[in-house]
DNA sequence: CGAAAAATCATGCTTTTATAGGATTGATCT
DNA sequence: AGATCAATCCTATAAAAGCATGATTTTTCG
């Protein structure tokens, strides 16, 4: 019996792609494809799957996201994360959300089907080699930030000051430069700038 | 006779995508691919194309310079931007250098097979919608950097401080501080924060 | 319920940035 | 030769950010 496939992805060149990839190789099936979070949910709810390839930016959630929810609620399907970038931090939290490996974009044919035997077979699989690329700044991992932290993250990178922050979310200037502090610590940086390379490089603003 | 098409992007997926859709349509012919500009340029010199799609992020230099260079060596062939990204900043220096046109990645066949047209009979073709997307903080255009700016704003974006880039560069702090005004103007923002997320968008980090 | 985590606020001090308003020296282009 | 622009430097002030230390109050979750 060949390996029932979901692709998971917002760019129809990808999903072609990998479509047209899978499509003579033996053994693996593409029973569905779908371009946002919850066209998936959906499928998975549906239809048997034994992989999910999940990208990494889809335009409702994050693939990240749209991981953990899927282990959740289909612990028996696999997941593969698919990404663009070949970032240190995000491959760890997609494993850290159950995923089975991570493959990214500029992946030859041989990688993909190696990935999926690999999975299949329980194992994990991911083909990024980090050291070239991971600047010295980047943190280990993604930091887990809290709510206020992320907003007030966002409200920085809009440019806005710490009064301005204050303002707007209702709360003293004091607090709104705990929540930048935090930030600073939890990046492992020393100022806005680098905090904001970082943020900007994650996807996070 | 059909459209000769070469196709430039790192990513397998990509060109899979791009010629698996492009294989059955009519008067269309992908003639070759490239995953860097080395060996799209050394493909031009051999091989007579008539547009060429061309990814932004290419492994070594960008496809807005090698949209010039196409344009400077091959003026009869058209070019297509290729951009994972629905920004401003790009399409406008990609039309300034001669292409004549730009298609986001998240593009449908029938907006890839009426841009292959619209180019092919001399016109342009794009795809993208700014309003919704594009924050009121980014600038109209890439501004123009001269050299010591582009500097100052790598070592800003690592995280250094006024001071340490004034040694970095053996410059006096205040001169640095001149760049770091300069940037600020050009970019039309008022604080490093906005400066690092615009230039992050933009690839210039 | 009770512990842990998050969000809130404060004070004080230092460093860095932002803003304003110049000025001088080279290099480049017309 | 004159104009333009990049790069360099200066003074001075106000605003913002960074750093340390600590405390109180909500939420959240097992």
């Amino acid at each position: 019996m060949s390996v029932r496939i979901l692709i998971v992805d917002d760019h129809p060149l990808v999903l072609e792609g990998l479509k047209s990839l899978l499509a003579d190789a033996e053994g693996v099936r593409v029973v569905g494809t779908a371009t946002n979070a919850i066209d998936a949910i959906a499928f998975l709810k549906n239809n048997e799957v034994d992989i999910a390839f999940l990208d990494i930016n889809l335009p409702d959630i994050s693939g990240i996201d749209l991981c953990k929810k899927v282990k959740d609620q289909f612990p028996e399907v696999k997941t593969l994360a698919l990404s663009t970038f070949n970032e240190r931090a995000y491959v760890s939290r997609m494993i850290q959300n159950g995923a089975s490996g991570y493959l990214i974009k500029s992946s030859g044919k041989e990688d993909i089907l190696e990935a999926i035997a690999q999975v299949q077979a329980g194992g994990y699989f991911m083909n990024v080699q980090f050291d070239q690329v991971t600047p010295a700044t980047a943190p280990k991992t993604v930091p887990f930030l809290t709510r206020r932290e992320k907003e007030v993250l966002v409200l920085i990178a809009e440019g806005l000051t710490n009064p301005q922050i204050a303002e707007q979310l209702f709360v003293s200037v004091t607090t709104v430069n705990s929540h930048r502090q935090n930030l600073l610590i939890k990046f492992e940086v020393s100022n806005t700038a680098s905090l904001i390379k970082l943020a900007a490089g994650l996807g996070l603003i």
